[in-house]
DNA sequence: ATGAAAGCGCTAACAA
DNA sequence: TTGTTAGCGCTTTCAT
């Protein structure tokens, strides 16, 4: 077992300073007017030696760690996933590692989460922000920390965001539900003050009310087990045999949905009109195939991360803010076909 | 902006020693019978300033980094995101970050991967590896760093994994359908010399040869555009007419191969029974629903962490090896009735 | 063009 | 019981 070398190592060896190697290191060879012959000699034996700095130390001097904090409300989730990956890519790229977890929308095990960040001095956040953590992200700001925020954003906190053009979306799909026909329209949500599910309540609310047609919403408690949310669908549903179509709020809202109908041996769509939030693999090999709101996943992630590199990069002035707003696409299929009357 | 606080700059203006915050802060003021009254004083001052260790020293000073490096083939998939969530909660409670990266099964890609999470420090390794890497990971654990594999392992490498009983799982599956009077039985997989596709092709292969049946095995290049794999499978499909059933090795070619027959219009189960390996909510919710080799995430991640933490706290021996195999569970379901002759 | 040395914030051996 | 100090490995200022 060979001790890591340090570069005290490596300048001994070659009976130079640490200093040179550091530069010529660190790509700063031409500037300091380092001899070229020094320069090959060092690469070199560090070739030979494999010596990798440490990255750890060279984070304490410099006070950079090349890390991103990727706060996602749940990894398991197909669309924060998908994110993950896709910020994944650009970030190493870029020659940074990535850290994540999940927030399960908690916001005292977010607080936790931001202060551990913190304190490995993270060079940005990425985060998809549960409520109740202003302070904890102002206080970010306050520090010049780069904080992009992504999927839903804080109305009161200035910061750079992506989300998409969640109350479009739900108007758009509400109105074209209206437009096939339907008039007993239910949209079915988790209960949350978060600004992406408020907005698409939203939309929802305004297609109804320019049709002067009913709300019918049904909120429910977001709790890990799916059983607790299927159950108030089921419920739901049944206590309203009255409506004729459902929007859903969120992805897995959609399929627990689906899982519901099936169990209650609603045929979709003769009984049952959907439209899910958020396209799925799922939903286009569904029989019928369930039309959908295409959120752009790559759009999304693309902006994210080359917001965040920007500001890391001083690309973007302090004092300046970057909001970005992406279209989606109602991705349309079988679910909500004209309505017979 | 007021500037991070030090342990010297607390130790000022309580007028003590580093010493002293500093064996108060890792709790070893009993130890070294530090008085009550001191450790108070010096709590209640830290509460108060808000006083965080900087984690970066703390790790450059110790070697430890707190961080544990997970490497999974695609954090984006399905498996890997639910087994990446797991892992994180475990780990988090426990005080361990996660750092993160998809090797995508390149194996260049993934030795610089091991070489940056080495650069960090990181405390241990959990690695779903890609072929060839096998000098990479025997280099770590010359260093004596913990390494737990899963989903695959590297059979000449002396390593702690935890993977399930591939080649009894689809022995099982291939058997079900033989039983249920399919007779022309093909193994759509990925091509790799990986354990855990291997072991499953052998498993398919060992039931037909009992049953004196042929192989139809269909090995697909895996690429990252979808089209492309579902293009071979169609092709496979329509050259071999006469197959009446399909084992597919990977949920991600479920899903495709799902598309593909939809695309070809195959009635399944009639024209074509398939059971899929890996579970996944849209064979459930498919018409019909999908039989499927479902795989104990919870159990994989969970012992993988715990393996992993054990070594981490020197709870097993370094020369000691810890191989664990968990058995799979065939969700029967709809898409493998019995045939009629 | 190269080197000496301070210092990032922390821990812990040693001293007192 | 508390304090002094070396040093983890690196960057960078200042001197030469």
């Amino acid at each position: 077992v060979k001790k890591k070398l340090s570069i005290v190592d490596i300048a001994n060896a070659l009976n130079i300073s640490v200093t040179s190697v550091s530069f010529i290191l660190n790509g700063r060879a031409k500037e300091k007017r380092i001899s070229e012959e020094l320069v090959e000699r060092v690469m070199k034996y560090i070739e030979e030696v494999g010596y990798k700095p440490n990255s750890l130390a060279q984070s304490l001097r410099t006070g950079k760690s090349n890390i991103i904090g990727l706060m996602v409300e749940d990894i398991s989730n197909h669309f924060f996933a998908n994110i993950a990956r896709l910020i994944e890519d650009r970030a190493y790229e870029n020659g940074y590692k990535i850290i994540y977890c999940s927030t399960d929308n908690d916001t005292n095990k977010t607080k936790d989460l931001i202060e551990m960040f913190q304190d490995w001095h993270v060079d940005g956040y990425i985060i998809s922000p549960p409520e109740g953590i202003e302070k904890n992200i102002e206080s970010l700001l306050k520090q010049n920390l780069p904080v992009v925020l992504f999927d839903r954003y804080l109305p009161n906190v200035k910061t750079d965001y992506v989300v998409i053009d969640n109350l479009f979306s739900t108007y758009n799909a509400t109105n074209y539900m209206i437009g096939q026909g339907y008039e007993n329209i239910a949209f079915i949500t988790f209960s949350s003050l978060q600004t992406q599910l408020s907005d698409r309540m939203q939309g929802y609310k305004n297609a109804l009310d320019e049709a002067k047609l009913k709300h019918h919403i049904k909120e429910i408690k977001y709790v890990k087990n799916t059983d607790y949310i299927i159950k108030p669908i089921i419920e739901f549903l049944m206590e309203n045999k009255n409506l004729d179509a459902v929007l859903f709020g969120t992805n897995h809202l959609g399929a627990l949905g689906l899982k519901a109908m099936k169990k209650l041996r609603l045929k979709v769509p003769d009984e049952l009109a959907i439209i899910s939030f958020d396209d799925y693999e799922l939903f286009e090999l569904n029989s019928p195939q369930i039309t959908a709101i295409k959120q752009p996943i790559e759009g999304i992630a693309d902006h994210v991360i080359s917001q965040l590199l920007n500001r890391l990069n001083g690309k973007i002035k302090l004092d300046e803010r970057q909001t970005i707003t992406i279209p989606t696409v109602l991705n349309n299929r079988e679910s909500v076909p004209f309505k017979k009357r």
